[in-house]
DNA sequence: TTGACAAACGGAACACTGTTCCGTAATGTA
DNA sequence: TACATTACGGAACAGTGTTCCGTTTGTCAA
C-alpha cells in the first residue's frame, strides 16, 4: 500500500515503457469498468480488457483495494483539500461540515459498490478501507472541532466514526431506488446538531423522548435481554 | 425461501427421522458458529462440525442464506412483536420508536457481520435482506406513523430507508472498538426529530445552517459536480 | 549492431468460496 | 422381510483472489 504511484528507487531508468504503458492502461480500464460493472469486477477481467496476464495487474498493483485506491486516490485527494476551503468559506462550521459530508457522499454514492468495499473485515480490502479514513477523517475532526467550539453541535463523536458512518449509509445507494443514502446521511448530520446552541447539557439518566436531542453522544453498551443468543 | 420450517406436504410420514435429526444438528452447530467464528463461516465448516456431508447441508436449506434465515427467524419475529408492545407503552410514538430501533440494533450488533451480509446486491443473500425488512419494515411504519401524527417527528422519512440505514450502520460493529453503532444510530433517530413539533416547515431553497433540522425529508440528487467521474 | 541481463510479462496452478449432481445408504411401511 | 422412497455424502463445477515461475522484452554498454 506504500508508494504505489512512486518508482520504487530507479536503479538503471525508472521504469520501463511497457511497464508505464501497461500501468496506465489498467488504471484507466479500472477505472471504466468500474463505471459500468462497479468494484467488484474481478481481476481476470481487468486483466483482459486491458489486453495483459493476470500477473501483470499483481506485478503493479500487489493486491485488487490497491488497485482500486490508485484509481480513486486523486478525488479522495480532492475531497480532503476541499476540507479547509469550506471550513474558512462559511461561517456556521456545522454548514461547512455538512456541505462537506455532501462531498464525500457523492463521492462514495457514485461509485457502484466502493462503499460496499470500504468496510473493514476483510483483510484484503483493509488497506483501503485505512486510506479513505486516514486521509479523510483529521479533515472532518477540524470540522467537528470548530463546530463544537461554535456551540452548534454536541462534544462527544469523533471524525472517525462519523466517517465511518456515513459511509455505511452509502452501502447499497444507486443498486435501490427506494434507499437514498443522502437523506439517510442528512439524518444523521441534523442529529448531531445542538438544537439550542446554548442550553444546558443533559446528564441525566436514561433520556426519553423530548430530551433525547441535546445530550452528548456516549457509549451505552446492550440494554436490551429481550432479544438474546438464541436459536430460532 | 418459502416455508423451511414447515414440512413439505407430509405424504407418507412427516419427515425422516435422521433427517429432522441433521436439521436440528445443523441449526443447532450454525447458531454456534455464527457466534464464533460470525455468519461467514462456511458452508463447508458447518457440514465439518454437524458431522454430516455438504449436501444434507443443501437438502435442508437451499442456500446459506436460508440457513441463516432459519437460526435467527425467531429473535426477528420476538423483534416484531416487540413493536406493539412499545408502541402502546410509551405516551410519546417516538420514544417507543428509539426503544425499538435499539431492540433492532442490539439484534443485529451482536451478531458478527449479520449485518454485513445482510445488504441486498449479493443475489445471494436477497432472500436475507428480504425476509428482515418484510417482516419489520412494517412494524417501523407503525412507529413512524405515529410519530409523525403526533408532531414528534418529520414526515417523508419511509420505514424501509430507516431500517436499511440502521442496518447498514450496524456493519462493522463489535469488530472495531472505535465505532460504535448503537451511538450512530441514536444520532440517526435525533435527527428524525422535529424539534419544535409545531413550527411552520421551511420549505425555502437550498437549506443552510441553522434551520437545517426542521425540514421534511426528499431526495435531492447529485450537487457537487467537484468530484466527478476522473481517474488518479 | 550486438550482446547481456535485469525487468516485466503471461497464465497455469493453488486455495478458497457457494452450489449442483448423482450413486449409495438408511428408513419406514406393507 | 422386501421394497419404494427419502436422505446422505462428497466429488465435481464455476467462480473468486493470489502466487509462482518459465519466457519474453526493453534498455544500456560495448
Amino acid at each position: 500500500m506504500t508508494d504505489i504511484d512512486a518508482p520504487s528507487a530507479p536503479r538503471i531508468s525508472a521504469q520501463r515503457a511497457d511497464a508505464q504503458r501497461n500501468k496506465q492502461t489498467l488504471l484507466d480500464v479500472a477505472a471504466a469498468l468500474f463505471v459500468t460493472s462497479g468494484v467488484e469486477v474481478s481481476v481476470r477481467e481487468i486483466a483482459a480488457q486491458a489486453g495483459v496476464g493476470i500477473g501483470t495487474v499483481y506485478r503493479h498493483f500487489p493486491t485488487r483495494a490497491d488497485l482500486i485506491i490508485a484509481v480513486y486516490r486523486h478525488q479522495v485527494e480532492t475531497c480532503a483539500e476541499a476540507g479547509p476551503v469550506l471550513l474558512a468559506r462559511y461561517a456556521s462550521p456545522y454548514a461547512a461540515l455538512a456541505e462537506w459530508i455532501q462531498l464525500f457522499v457523492d463521492f462514495l454514492a457514485t461509485k457502484h459498490g466502493l462503499a460496499d468495499v470500504m468496510q473493514p473485515g476483510d483483510p484484503s480490502f483493509d488497506a483501503l478501507h485505512r486510506h479513505l479514513l486516514d486521509r479523510l477523517a483529521p479533515v472532518c475532526t477540524a470540522f467537528l472541532d470548530a463546530a463544537v467550539e461554535a456551540g452548534e453541535i454536541r462534544p462527544g463523536i469523533q471524525a472517525y466514526e462519523l466517517m465511518r458512518g456515513v459511509g455505511n449509509l452509502c452501502i447499497g445507494a444507486g443498486t435501490d431506488p427506494h434507499y437514498d443514502a443522502r437523506r439517510l446521511v442528512d439524518l444523521l448530520i441534523a442529529g448531531l446538531r445542538r438544537v439550542n446552541p446554548h442550553a444546558q447539557v443533559d446528564t441525566g439518566d436514561e433520556p426519553r423522548g423530548e430530551e433525547v436531542c441535546n445530550r452528548p453522544f456516549q457509549s451505552r453498551g446492550n440494554r436490551h435481554p429481550l432479544i438474546s443468543r438464541k436459536r430460532g
